[in-house]
RNA sequence: GGCGAGGUAGCUCAGCUGGUUAGAGCGCAUGAUUCAUAAUCAUGAGGUCGGCGGUUCAAGCCCGCCUCUCGCUACCA
């Protein structure tokens, strides 16, 4: 294994387009910051950095939306996104942005060192192209009828009346959202990077040389190289990101997910000018990408693709990537507001931050999705913090006060029993490296409470209240031990709830402190006075837990009171010659089967009154094969055949799509002769 | 359909290269205790380890089939 002198961590950056909530948190920025933590303390060498993602077509859709600049919309994020890491404690070395100069430059540098080096392959392709705004359109900015559904105002990438997602020329009608006039095809040039040609080192360098990855990791990227790689563009024409630093490239940007992970580099080199190289470049420097699970295969695969083709990089030793949390039960969604944001818990829990942190790690979706819910949060608080932790500290420092007027007694004569107790305690620095050394941040933060429970039992154990008729000295040397047991604490906790280990520092007047002494029993010295006992942490009542229920609640009314006003418009009128033209009929299902090898699809046989024909349909989500036989549905009888899964299908069977997106088949009210027509 | 991850006590999760009575925290029950934010400490009750079959002297852990959840992917005229 090598022996690394420095680590690089970086933390995924956030998309500017909205705020950060606790699924962030969880699983990327409070492990990172974890883990940073934890090495300072080892006075090990590390950075940590971390950054905001501001380029992209979605900010530039949510710019136009609100009649703002997209650096108007990145400005306004970026800062409130900061300002809630800074809160919480993560402790990045620097926390910039994609649209900082120095990131412009670094980022046109490693395109151009690339390109080269021939890294690159070029492709011209046909884009609509908007004659009057003069420019190429992004499949969001193209509008027109979805060719499924026939629904009008799809996206140019995706309908969002039956979710389809979408090539841009194949919307019927399509019209440039920018100007409103019909864009015409052109042809344009693009960057490519061509991930097949590194596939053979990748399946090396991961797949034999770094089994020890996470098994979601190892697994999700074992998956994509067994799929074969392909090359990917690395160039849009959009006129909001990182010019393409090349001849000919006008008009043209950097790709997001090209420049995106270079503002790791770019952002170590806003902070050191001079000495960043070897935060990136040096071999003896272990990198470390802390991610959610939708960023592995970039991390993964994309990321050090890129390096690999710029040459001078070194690649990630490690890449921890935490699955996803939910709340109360549902997806974290941000256009749904199914999210608790951190800048709202900062107001309606002010000085909770290490609250949140602490549930978060304790839950913390290491090994699988997990469920974030508003009563674990206050049982946890209630329970654990309060009940264990703070708890332990106040008595400890209540009797200290209480028998010795705040200074720490003097350490006599050990008993078996108290030997035994530090000899447990003095174990917990070892069980919190086992677990901080491979990312397993639950189990540390276990075996950190682990230290409180101790105290605690010792403390119920030896009975000092008693004692103090008898034995003052005796007395004393339980007290010290309690209290060099909550110097341990204040380490032990630094990396996970830094605000109470500060506090606690600040009861205890301990100034220094390492994570080498982490078990020792001399922290305090006798006679040392400490400061009057402050609760650490505080009860969470019902009220307040009952308050963000509700909130919830509210949000998901509001959604689905949404839902029911999901009634598209009424479309553009028609000639009647144009209905005429669609033949709609009503047929008897004679047969009707699964499509093997396909989830959505059921092929049915038809009788329509004639020679009889065949339908393939995607709507074995909703229907048994076996119980629409004998049905009778309704079909377009003249749409051109087309093969699907290799059947020929005859036609369209209609259905009626629900608000939330699920298919009813349409019939008569009651039995007709197949094949007669609907009129 | 293919691939990947997961399915272990009421809840949240551990279980190393297969080896005696399967663990932790919370919750629950009983007892002890009062220094402490009715907090703490002890003891205990809870599990056909998703299901079926197989390999093995021995399987939660290995193999096959099935099933459920999550993700990627193909299919949705």
């Amino acid at each position: 294994m090598t022996q690394f002198k420095r680590t690089t961590v970086t933390s995924a950056l956030p998309y500017a387009n909205g705020p950060v909530h606790i699924g962030h948190l969880a699983g990327v920025y409070i492990p990172a910051d974890i883990f940073v933590r934890y090495l300072r303390l080892k006075g090990e060498s590390v950075l940590f950095v971390g950054g905001s993602d501001e380029h992209g077509v979605p900010i530039t859709i949510k710019a136009k939306k609100e009649g703002l600049s997209p650096q108007d919309i990145v400005d306004r994020y970026h800062t409130i996104i900061k300002a809630s890491f800074e809160a919480f404690g993560i402790s990045f070395d620097v926390y910039s942005r994609t649209t900082s100069k120095t990131h412009h430059e670094v980022a046109s540098e490693i395109f151009k060192t690339i390109y080269d080096k021939g890294g690159f392959i070029e492709q011209t392709s046909e884009q609509y192209y908007d004659q009057e705004a003069k420019q190429f359109l992004a499949d969001r900015y193209i509008i027109g009828t979805c060719p499924h559904c026939k629904s009008e105002g799809a996206y140019g990438d995706q309908c969002e009346a039956c979710g389809t997602s979408l090539n841009p020329l194949d919307l019927i009608k399509p019209k440039s959202t920018i100007s409103g006039s019909t864009p015409i095809l052109k042809e344009t040039k693009h960057w490519y990077l061509p991930l097949d040609k590194h596939e053979a080192w990748l399946r090396q360098w991961i797949l034999e040389e770094h089994k020890e990855w996470k098994p979601n990791v190892y697994g999700q990227c074992k998956s994509w190289l067994d799929m074969g790689l392909q090359p990917r563009a690395v160039s849009r024409d959009l006129d909001w990101g990182i010019p393409v630093p090349v001849p000919g490239a006008e008009g043209k940007v950097l790709y997001v997910w090209f420049d995106a992970p270079i503002g790791y580099i770019s952002n170590t080199k806003e902070l050191l000018p001079d000495s960043w190289e070897q935060w990136w470049k040096d071999p003896e420097t272990r990198l470390l990408h802390f991610i959610g699970k939708d960023n592995i295969v970039f991390h993964c695969i994309v990321f050090p693709a890129m390096l690999k083709a710029e040459g001078s990089y070194i690649l990630p030793e490690n890449v921890p990537a935490n699955e996803f949390l939910n709340l109360e039960g549902d997806k974290i969604s941000t256009s749904r507001n199914w999210a608790v944001w951190l800048h709202e818990y900062l107001v309606d829990f002010p000085d909770k931050q290490d609250v949140l942190r602490y549930v978060l790690t304790a839950n913390a979706p290491e090994t699988k999705d997990n469920d974030f819910t508003w009563k674990d949060f206050q049982a946890r608080n209630n329970n654990e913090l309060v009940a264990v932790f703070g708890n332990f500290v106040n008595r400890t420092l209540v009797l200290t006060h209480k028998y010795f007027d705040g200074k720490v007694p003097a350490c006599s004569e050990l008993s078996d029993y108290d030997n035994q107790t530090l000899k447990e305690f003095a174990d917990v620095k070892q069980a919190l490296e086992k677990h901080l050394n491979v990312f397993r941040f639950r189990d540390a933060q276990k075996e950190a409470m682990n230290l409180a429970r101790i105290g605690n039992k010792y403390l119920a154990d030896t009975e000092p209240w008693k004692l103090a008729k008898t034995s003052m000295d005796r007395v004393g040397t339980i007290l010290n031990i309690s209290l060099q047991i909550t110097a341990n604490l204040a380490i032990a906790f630094e990396p996970f709830l830094p605000f109470t280990a500060a506090k606690l520092r600040t009861l205890l007047n301990l100034s220094d402190f390492v994570w080498a002494s982490l078990g020792s029993i001399d922290l305090l010295p006798a006679g040392q006075l400490i400061n009057t006992p402050e609760l650490l942490f505080e009860k969470i009542e019902d009220e307040a837990i009952e308050a963000q229920v509700q909130k919830l609640l509210a949000t998901k009314k509001a959604n689905e009171l949404e839902m029911t006003q999901l009634i598209h418009p009424i479309r553009e009128n028609i000639a009647f010659e144009d209905f005429t033209k669609l033949d709609i009929r009503i047929g008897t299902v004679v047969d009707c089967q699964k499509v093997p090898k396909a989830d959505k699809l059921l092929v049915f046989k038809i009788d329509d009154g004639l020679a009889g024909r065949t339908i393939v349909s995607g709507i074995a989500a909703y229907y048994q094969a076996e119980s629409l036989v004998g049905k009778q549905v309704c079909f377009i009888a003249n749409l051109s055949p087309r093969k699907l899964k290799g059947i020929d299908s005859e036609g369209m069977i209609l259905s009626v799509e629900n608000t939330d997106g699920t298919l009813v088949l349409l019939a008569p009210s009651q039995a007709v002769v197949p094949g007669t027509e609907v009129k």
